[in-house]
DNA sequence: ATTAAATGTCGACTGCAGTCGAAATTACCG
DNA sequence: CGGTAATTTCGACTGCAGTCGACATTTAAT
């Protein structure tokens, strides 16, 4: 016989598991916990002893999916490219991947940009992870000479991450057909880098 | 007796009108919409005849908010203050307004930014608004050479609006509070009209 | 005025998220 | 072991969003 903690190992992994397949398969409303509970092999009460919400099996379920995504990054990314490259490479991929399964997408886009108060926490997480992404690409770029040196890396981060949220929004009201977006992102990240002012004559 | 179509119209604001003070009484999750039935003097299905979801009641709830902030913000903006001034002043006037109620702010914002399939057209028309707002005012500034000219204005609402919702980002994950939302706008408002990169040297 | 079609109204019903307390399982101690 | 405390599991139950079809009211045509 396993240890108790194991055997909860176990089975949150197996909600996890039939989460993923489910919600793939079937989406994320045409799944009830009731089915989910069945496929995972235990009650439905249980289930509510792992996770306090139905959307927080989503966020378990968007954790993966985002690592998934970050492996693609990791391999797509080429650190000396310029910024503008570089930023359209990163959130690009991600835009495909979250818009791979529209409904997905909507509900995992909601919950990241504004989260319930109890998800908070975890979606700290994820941004962190992010983070850690995007910060070393900053500081190299700031090297290069490609950007102000006394910009937070924070604030930028915030600019690239608000504007690829204004596309995905853009998008989801359908103001942006699939097939355009990687040329109106490349055209805002390149008016966020140039400024909106004219150049001021007097240097 | 009157004619059947003012019956609907006045069925119809009884339900809104029942939406308002409900909502706004005790919530948009606390509030069933059995009770909102009984409060409008209907029964429960007659709801369905009007609106095909309880997000869409909220979404008329939306617009009349909406309207109540455009007033504010009329009386408040001045047309010859320069652009970062008007443009913060819009925003902050918004931001208050939509988070004095914390959840309904929430779900306006994630209906608003990401809304569903069957919402995309009404929310199509609350933007129409904005850029009836927005555009004279990026006129003006262009005018005043504040803005580079090329820009369009579509992308240049876009810009700030994506900072927008960024900041409500921010404040719903806990990052901001509420004290510092004002200086952060302004922070992300100033950059994004200066640029990230440094001047060019060679004008 | 009569009647048939069209349009509105209603609340019982269905399905699902989330709760709760009783039952089962595991850990701990004499 | 034996027994008891702590933890986990379970599915019947509650409450609410949304459906449905029977019933009521209005319109329009003769």
């Amino acid at each position: 016989m396993s240890t108790r903690e194991e055997k909860k190992q176990r089975t949150r992994q197996a909600i996890i598991q039939a989460a993923i397949n489910l919600f793939s398969a079937n989406g994320f409303e045409n799944t009830s916990i009731e089915e989910l509970a069945k496929v995972a092999g235990v009650g439905k009460g249980t289930i509510y002893g792992y996770f306090q919400t139905k959307k927080e099996i989503l966020r378990a379920f968007c954790e993966y999916a985002l690592e998934q995504i970050h492996k693609d990054l990791v391999s797509k990314t080429n650190p000396e490219a310029p910024i503008l490259e570089q930023m359209l490479t990163i959130y690009m991929t991600e835009f495909n991947h979250v818009t791979q399964n529209r409904e997905f997408g909507r509900i995992f886009m909601r919950q990241t940009v504004f989260p319930d108060e109890s998800d908070v926490k975890g979606h700290a997480e994820i941004e962190d992870k992010y983070f850690e992404l995007l910060f070393p690409i900053i500081e190299k770029a700031k090297e290069r000479g490609e950007l102000r040196k006394e910009i937070e890396p924070l604030h930028l981060t915030a600019h690239f991450y608000s504007l690829y949220v204004l596309l995905m929004s853009a998008w989801y009201s359908g103001r942006i057909p699939t097939t355009e977006v990687d040329s109106a992102m490349e055209l805002l990240f390149r008016q966020t880098l140039e400024g909106l002012q004219p150049t001021p004559l007097n240097i």
